[in-house]
DNA sequence: AAACTAAGTGTTGAAAATACACTTTTATTC
DNA sequence: GAATAAAAGTGTATTTTCAACACTTAGTTT
């Protein structure tokens, strides 16, 4: 039995982002003066990096969040972690590990966390070293670096049953909002629909989405109600 | 942005057994001459040790537990990451460790796995280098080595939550059991009663659950109707 | 044959989930 | 200022699911 004798950890986040025009993840453009070689161009990638000797899982995801994209104080969950020993071996991905590591060869296992923010609420800005930052749809993202594709899609599904099981949907939605965004958001994430009355049934026994004396103004209709969540009285589920 | 120099990763497995009488995790006991030292008696721990430097995690996990306990062959998976970088820092834990590592003091990463088997199926034996393995009730596990009293709390959680949302309940049965014994499954694992009637009702509607032409033999009651699953019609949940 | 033990079986009422369509309020346009 | 456009907001009837509840049956033991 050989202990391990060098082997990396990182963490990457999967920061999903909403707002009426649907669910983003929030991807880091790998820089094009790292890429200098001939085939193809710089990919996309979760942001994510090393931990560092002596923090701890969480604290390295809002550490390495915060550097590379400048996000901060959101909600940050762990889902997954992901070990294939070949995870970033391939050649598409070894040019860019050569440009940032000092040992590109080293087998990296990672940590996957899930955040979630509203859209309106953070503007996030790329690292001096990154190429930049971009939201992206999550139904339009392309092929990604190393497995990010499989880490996205095991945050998504993690999303999914934390947004049915737990109460986080508010951790995506701006302060105050309407019900209509809220059943926007649960038929984004999802995938399905809802019947509004039905949606607004449930929506009521829920003591922790509470009605304000506000409306929506500068719509071209009827003007919603406003609402917010009372974390206080979020009732276990 | 300085580099994991060298830090470990591992894996544990929390093997749950069960039987007749209760829900049972594998624990192995830290050897009595590893452990030359003044206060206290060995402790008992999870089994698990580092991975090795070109291997899966899932891999990992199937070699420790077969090098540890001969236990082979049964259902795993990963349920959580444990990084708190003190976690195997505690003094009780170092003097051990250092009997068993070339480099005791290096901060050790733990992914851990959920492994099920029905206790009828599978003696554990210790490996030669370990004290012992032994089944202990989940209800009367005492204070254990490392955090690994957090990480079996991590795997009660999620075993619980994966019998309500997958089918996973035949791991832990014989292939041919009653419904009475399933029905204790349930019970002991969700820690609630169910009432006998609604149950059978729920059980009848999953179409993996098939009746044998065979009943149980020597009972000194009414024998039941053995059954069996058909992993083949497990109907997505 | 009597006693013991767990297996096995249906019905009823309550609660939750589903299906479904029109009226209201504001801003804009003519 | 009347007509239009656009999304907000609201109630009921039906179906399905969940929950509560007690006696009979089959085999073993004495």
């Amino acid at each position: 039995m050989q202990p391990n004798e060098s082997l990396h950890l990182s963490v990457d986040c999967v920061l999903f982002g909403y707002d009426d025009d649907g669910l983003k993840v929030l991807l880091i453009n790998q820089k094009e003066d790292t890429y200098a070689h001939a085939q193809g161009r710089p990919m996309s990638q979760l942001p994510g990096d090393l931990i560092l000797i002596d923090e701890g899982l969480e604290a390295a995801a809002e550490r390495v969040l915060f550097e590379l994209t400048q996000v901060n104080g959101v909600y940050l969950k762990q889902f997954h972690a992901y070990g294939d020993p070949d995870r970033v071996k391939d050649h598409k991905d070894r040019t860019w590990l050569r440009s940032v590591r000092t040992l590109p060869d080293q087998r990296v296992i990672t940590v996957g966390y899930l955040g979630l923010v509203s859209l309106h609420d953070h503007s996030p800005q790329p690292a001096s070293f990154a190429g930049g930052v971009s939201w992206v749809d999550v139904n339009e993202v392309g092929p990604l670096a190393f497995d990010h594709n499989s880490i996205l899609n095991g945050a998504i599904e993690a999303l999914q049953t934390q947004l049915e099981t737990h109460h986080i949907s508010f951790e995506l939605l701006p302060k105050k909002f309407t019900l209509s965004q809220l059943q926007d958001l649960y038929e984004t994430v999802l995938d399905k629909k809802f019947d509004k009355r039905n949606f607004r049934k449930n929506i009521k026994k829920m003591s922790h989405v509470v009605p304000l004396d506000e409306k929506q103004q500068g719509v071209m209709h009827k003007p919603a109600q406003l609402f917010s969540f009372n974390p206080d009285q979020i009732e276990n589920a």
